[in-house]
DNA sequence: GTCTATATCGGGATAGAC
DNA sequence: GTCTATCCCGATATAGAC
């Protein structure tokens, strides 16, 4: 429960924010930090005690911007074809806006396994909710049979990995580096993938 | 060209694997390589120049071990879903071998773009060939119109994201850390990718 | 709170004996 | 080819002045 953060404090949050998400953990560089923020090393632990207590502020951080999403659009009331086509938008747009999000978080994730514990309590995630909720879709008729944790896996996948695929798609499919093209692509992929799932699943009449 | 290694280069070589694929370039220690061969950090100098250049090695087979299967599976002249089975089949079974491949790939991709120019040619992907495939699948009226950019990419996104996100989904859906639990979604996945792919594709007559 | 200077250590790389 | 000893830089962290 932060009271107030100063100033500074937030400028170098920023500043390592930028350089994690550049870098990862290890190859951040605490001076590199500093620069970013305009001040100097000595600062960052009078702030953060050591790196790893500024990378965890980091870490709680995007990680809970990804999660909550999830459950939002999920546990809606709206009928299924909506729920999915909101959940996609939403999803994506949130990714554009920091796409560097995805490869830090898988990074971290399997560098420190351990570390996610804590934060997926705290970020209040209750995929049963989900899962109940698909069921009810199943049972009454509305998608076709299938498994919904595999079918949760593959809306998160379709959303996410192109993300942390990005230097491979650019190369191969936008052959220029050109980040407007890659953020043509990512639009083009909201009704792509919406449409992807909603004909494999939807039963028509 | 190699003509041979000696078996204290294979030796080199499987240890560096392990701790690369564990740790990823920043967080690997030549003196844990070392370590995992039963030898001397001086003793990968004289071998592999530079951290640099044993990483490089390490790296261009685990990323020729990926690639060459996707234009394999999706260029040979079965119909289209039997194509798609096959693929999703091959392609889950080879990350099950090895399945920090994913996350190492990815992770070093974002850390280093440039690498992938040069892999990517040796590795002979032609993308355009399997664009060309799909194409000639929708003018046939086997499957619906989509992109086939975008189903490239969603076709590999359900193989490899969920190896990346091993992790969440152990703690999210299995609950239990026991690998076996894992091992078993990701063999349930390979019949309800297909599915998932085909029935959203293919055209009913 | 912010700075400069410095302690301390770890890690990549090399020299040189065997 | 393989080892021990060592160099040396760079990185985290702290001491202490302002």
């Amino acid at each position: 429960m932060k009271v107030k953060e100063s100033e500074t404090e937030k400028i170098i949050l920023n500043a390592a924010k930028d350089v994690f998400f550049r870098k990862g953990y290890d190859g951040a560089r605490m001076q590199e930090i500093a620069d970013v923020a305009g001040i100097n090393k000595a600062l960052l632990h009078y702030y953060f005690r050591s790196k790893d207590k500024l990378f965890e502020a980091i870490f709680e951080e995007a990680f809970k911007k990804l999660i909550p999403k999830i459950v939002e659009s999920m546990t809606s009331e709206m009928n299924f074809e909506e729920k999915i086509k909101k959940f996609i938008n939403n999803y994506i747009d949130t990714l554009i806006e920091v796409p560097q999000i995805p490869i830090f978080i898988l990074n971290e994730l399997n560098r420190n396994p351990d570390r996610i514990i804590g934060v997926l309590k705290k970020a209040g995630l209750k995929p049963e909710v989900i899962v109940e909720g698909l069921q009810r879709d199943i049972e009454n008729g509305v998608i076709r049979a299938v498994n919904p944790k595999h079918l949760i896996v593959n809306i998160v996948s379709l959303c996410i990995f192109p993300f942390a695929a990005k230097p491979i798609i650019q190369k191969l499919f936008l052959k220029d580096d050109n980040p407007k093209l890659f953020y043509e692509f990512l639009k083009e992929r909201k009704s792509e993938v919406s449409n992807f799932i909603i004909n494999s699943l939807i039963v028509k009449p």
